[in-house]
DNA sequence: GTTAATTGTTGG
DNA sequence: CAACAATTAACT
């Protein structure tokens, strides 16, 4: 094609399912005079039905293989909008090929939603011009293609001198030019964010424009990141990205980001997808962290894109972890990765001394064993805090009646329905059924609510009984065991309330509480001054699960929440509770042995052909009936199959229904395809995937690139 | 014989 | 995916 050549159509990424659709874009005439704007990477206004969307343009052309007849005109650029930048395209087109989607299903949703909504045909000012105006002063003075005016070099205030450990590591980080991937393996309290903000200063000072990025796993733990980068960088105001985000400071930081404004990014994995255009390194924070792994829609991993887009541009990318995933670990092992180790905490703090209660043979009082009540006991005595971690919200798991054996069943999820006590209620009576108005019943699943039943359904039987212990039960209980002690609970439901979880945890700090009880949320990179007891309530939930992953989640939220006891060099306890003392995970947490109970593990899952030795796909469906999904999974393998004939470096297995096999309704299935490399799995998937449009029935389908869970 | 709910089709 | 049409189920 010459420069004289006439593009009359465009193709433009929607928005929109393309491997059901057969199509990753769609066509629209251009009119050349009118529109010399559009070029690939231009946003566009384009009629769809009987609206409008916002897409992007992918490519020109100069025919279309549609009917004239069908092809709609193009409206118009997204007024104010500026191109998508090349290498953000680039990472786009990677995730779409490798998570097989098509490219508008990845990039549209990248975009705030403010920013990408057909603006009113009679609006007046562009939601850009306000976003510009919303992040930092005078950004939207510049003209569209400059670089932002280089701040004034920052006058950093005294950072803290790091110990030899951490400048060992920073060397390693320092000495690397171009692509790289460092590990940062760091016991908890070791440090692991002074490295990273000495790195970062380091990548900020070379280059007045250049922007970095830090991922965390959770949205809690932003604004605490935020005020260290505010504190060690004056000059830098740190764009904050993540799901909670008001629209407007959402388009306003994700605007800020894309136009090279904020030279430090903060966010959870949704920022990795963030245009950065003077991208020069990248953090990601715990990286072993579940929450990376996108559930819904594109199902990308924030971990393994941040690799590829540092890949890609020819950047180094730090890891940080106590815990790292296999994957990663298998990287190092493999020399692919580097690292380097922060081995001991900080300052005089030492590693707690953790040991395992036995829960065979014993008394228990609310599911705490003697020696974790009397534990409790002395750390309040000494004026110390306590942390009690369970991994159950609400007052008890299920409901029951023991007459006839009934049990609080979800009527649309294959799950319990928890007993809750409502917000608000006080201690009420002992049994549930006592003051039906301060109990419901909650399925954590699907959300669905209903009162607490007056009678068992079954039989009639008045005496319904909340069976085990959750938070609720157990803040309960210690105030019972403990009473005059200050107990405070955190679990998503305290933090569903507007700024309530910071309050708990400010009290926490301030030392207004004794006693902690918690979920996963006290887990995670909480500095409690004051805390030398840790007391895990239940750590069989992941010893013996069906899947492959419990065995190394556990030992990550283990070592996580441990880390939370003894970090102002106080001596300090971490009691777990178990049925399975014997269990080998165990010997290798209390020698705060990771590398020995990584390499087991990579071991075992050698031996049985799992990842990261070997990939995954995952095919879900789901149905009104378990026997549909079941049978759209079977005719997908026998297509698949007739295309692999009797290649075997691709494995289809059958079809089983999901562990969680019935949700909000829908009876859920899923199919594994394994490989031992990626190329021929993508190959096939590619082959395989348009094959499945065609089958018959009704059930809804997506695919999942490394799965998580299973 | 109408309305509501569910399933299917279409979009460039 | 969302809008809309077509078909089926639920009712005074």
């Amino acid at each position: 094609m010459g420069p004289d050549t006439i593009h009359r159509y465009a193709r433009v990424a929607l928005d929109l399912p393309a491997s059901q659709l057969g199509a990753s874009w769609f066509d629209y005439a251009l009119d050349p005079q009118a529109q010399p704007a559009i070029a690939p990477g231009s946003w566009v206004l384009v009629p769809w039905g009987t609206g409008r969307r916002v897409g992007l343009v992918v490519a020109l052309a100069t025919h279309s293989d549609l009917d004239p007849a069908r092809i709609k005109t193009l409206i118009g650029p997204l007024p104010d909008a500026r191109p998508a930048p090349e290498p953000w395209l680039k990472l786009l087109r990677f995730a779409a090929d490798y998570y097989h989607r098509g490219l508008g299903e990845v990039a549209l949703p990248a975009v705030p939603k403010l920013l990408r909504t057909p603006p009113a045909p009679k609006a007046r000012a562009s939601v850009f011009g306000r976003a510009r105006a919303r992040f930092g002063a005078g950004g939207e003075a510049a003209s569209p293609a400059e670089p932002p005016e280089p701040p004034e070099p920052p006058e950093p205030p005294a950072p803290p001198a790091l110990n030899p450990a951490q400048r060992e590591a920073l060397a390693v980080l320092e000495a690397s030019t171009g692509f790289s991937v460092t590990l940062l393996h760091g016991v908890t309290g070791s440090g692991k964010t002074e490295v990273y903000l000495h790195w970062l200063a380091t990548v900020l000072a070379r280059d007045p424009a250049c922007q970095v990025l830090l991922l965390v796993p959770e949205i809690a733990l932003t604004p605490q990141l935020a005020a260290q980068v505010a504190a060690r960088f004056p000059a830098e105001r740190p764009a904050i990205l993540h799901s909670d985000l008001p629209d407007g400071d959402r388009a306003a930081h994700w605007l800020a980001a894309a136009e090279g404004r904020a030279r430090v990014v903060i966010g959870t994995r949704l920022a990795v997808l963030a245009p950065m255009p003077r991208l020069a390194a990248i953090v990601v924070d715990e990286e072993h962290d579940p929450s990376y792994k996108q559930q819904e829609g594109v199902r990308y991993s924030a971990r393994d894109l941040a690799i590829v887009a540092a890949s890609q541009r020819g950047l180094p990318v730090l890891l940080g972890s106590a815990t790292p995933s296999l994957e990663s670990w298998l990287a190092v092992r493999r020399g692919r990765y580097r690292l380097a180790r922060l081995p001991g905490r900080i300052g005089d703090a030492a590693l707690p001394e953790l040991e395992v209660l036995d829960l065979r043979h014993k008394t228990l009082q609310h599911e705490l064993a003697p020696a974790a009540v009397a534990a409790i006991r002395d750390t309040i005595a000494r004026g110390e805090q306590a942390l009690v971690f369970i991994n159950r919200r609400g007052y008890a798991p299920v409901l029951g009646c023991d007459q006839c054996g009934w049990l609080s069943r979800c009527a649309d999820c294959s799950a319990y329905r928890v007993l809750h006590r409502a917000a608000g209620a006080q201690r009420a009576g002992v049994g549930a059924s006592r003051g039906p108005a301060r109990y419901r019943l909650v399925c954590h699943h699907c959300g669905g609510e209903q009162p607490v039943p007056r009678a068992c359904p079954e039989c009639g039987n008045i005496d319904l009984k909340g069976l085990g212990q959750g938070t609720q039960r157990l803040e309960e209980g210690l105030l019972e065991l403990f009473p005059g002690a200050r107990i405070a609970r955190l679990d998503r439901d305290v933090a569903s309330r507007r700024g309530a979880a910071q309050k708990v945890l400010d009290a926490a700090h301030a030392g207004e509480v004794d006693v902690l009880v918690g979920t996963q949320m006290l887990a995670k990179g909480h500095d409690f001054r004051r805390l030398s007891l840790v007391v895990v309530v239940d750590c069989d939930g992941g010893l013996y699960a069906a899947d492959y992953r419990a065995p190394e989640r556990l030992f990550a939220t283990l070592m996580q929440v441990s880390g939370r006891a003894g970090r102002d060099a106080r001596a300090s306890r971490v009691l777990l509770q178990t049925r399975f003392p014997e269990h080998p995970l165990f010997a290798y947490l209390a020698r705060h042995d990771y590398d020995g109970f990584a390499d087991l593990q990579l071991a075992e899952r050698e031996q049985v052909g799992l990842p990261p030795w070997r990939h995954q796909a995952l095919l879900r469906a789901e149905a009104t009936t378990q026997a549909a999904a079941l049978a759209f999974l079977a005719q997908a393998r026998d297509a698949g199959q007739a295309l692999l004939g009797d290649d075997a470096a691709v494995t289809l297995l059958d079809p089983v229904p999901m562990a969680m096999s019935r949700l909000a309704g829908r009876e859920r299935a899923q199919l594994l395809i394994e490989s031992d490399a990626r190329p021929p799995l993508h190959r096939f998937l590619d082959a395989w995937l348009p094959r499945l449009r065609e089958l018959p029935g009704n059930a809804r389908w997506a695919l999942d690139v490394d799965p998580a869970e299973i």
